[in-house]
DNA sequence: ACATTAAGTGATT
DNA sequence: AATCACTTAATGT
């Protein structure tokens, strides 16, 4: 069979809403089916961007790593998503600063990175794509952050208290929120908020000027 | 009983 | 996560 009216086919039950019709023959005219298994790398770190990938089914994991090799997961792109943050890259031919790897069996459409300068001239649907990639990215990111800063108070309060308690042997502590707060730079309202928390999740149990530990494992 | 201090909450930045 | 503004609960005198 021909390699468009196939490429027409795999994008048309996830793209025909998204993109107008000629953008979608030029697509399948241009584009490249491309199956990636599972667990497979699509794009490294470092490395350059040729095409830029139209996710027909399949799961991409999006990952950032740290200085010790530390795996950070950033985002997913699933079908209907592309990879905003290449586009960036291949505009201006850089590298790409994150590893896509294939979380499920995947299949893309590879757009060559030459192209897709033309096709946000000539087509509104996708500048339209393009941009809504982009904020949708943006999101996610901003969530990402904000439960990671979260979690991190939350982390610091719990090593003070076994810290406390390892210091004091002693599972019951004498501290105010406050105590707390000072100890960690931080504010009363949020430790109360974040002890509350451990409260419900049974980790500590905490009245006034007290907190006794639950959960202690040395 | 009243004042003081600790803790809980909702809204806002 | 921090700040504000305000409420509620516990404690000391």
């Amino acid at each position: 069979m021909d390699n468009s009216i196939i490429l027409k086919r795999k994008l048309h039950h996830t793209y025909s809403e998204l993109f107008e019709k000629e953008l979608l023959q030029e697509i399948s005219e241009v584009g490249y089916l491309r199956k990636v298994e599972k667990g497979q790398l699509l794009v490294d770190i470092d490395e350059e961007l040729t095409h830029i990938p139209l996710i027909i089914n399949g799961v991409v994991k999006i990952i950032r790593k740290d200085h010790n090799g530390c795996e950070l997961s950033i985002y997913y792109l699933e079908p209907g998503d592309t990879c905003s943050i290449s586009f960036a890259n291949c505009i201006h031919r850089k590298k790409s600063i994150f590893r896509g790897i294939a979380e499920t069996n995947v299949e893309a459409i590879g757009i060559p990175i030459n192209l897709v300068d033309q096709l946000l001239v000539k087509y509104q649907s996708w500048r339209h794509y393009i941009i809504d990639s982009y904020h949708c990215r943006l999101m996610e990111m901003v969530e990402t952050i904000d439960s990671l800063a979260f979690m991190k108070m939350k982390a610091r309060i719990w090593k003070y208290l076994t810290c406390k308690v390892k210091i004091s042997n002693n599972i019951d502590l004498e501290v105010t929120h406050q105590d707390i707060a000072d100890d960690l730079n931080s504010t009363r309202v949020v430790i109360t908020r974040i002890l509350k928390k451990l409260h419900e999740e049974n980790k500590i149990y905490s009245t006034r000027n007290k907190v006794k530990l639950l959960e202690f494992y040395e």
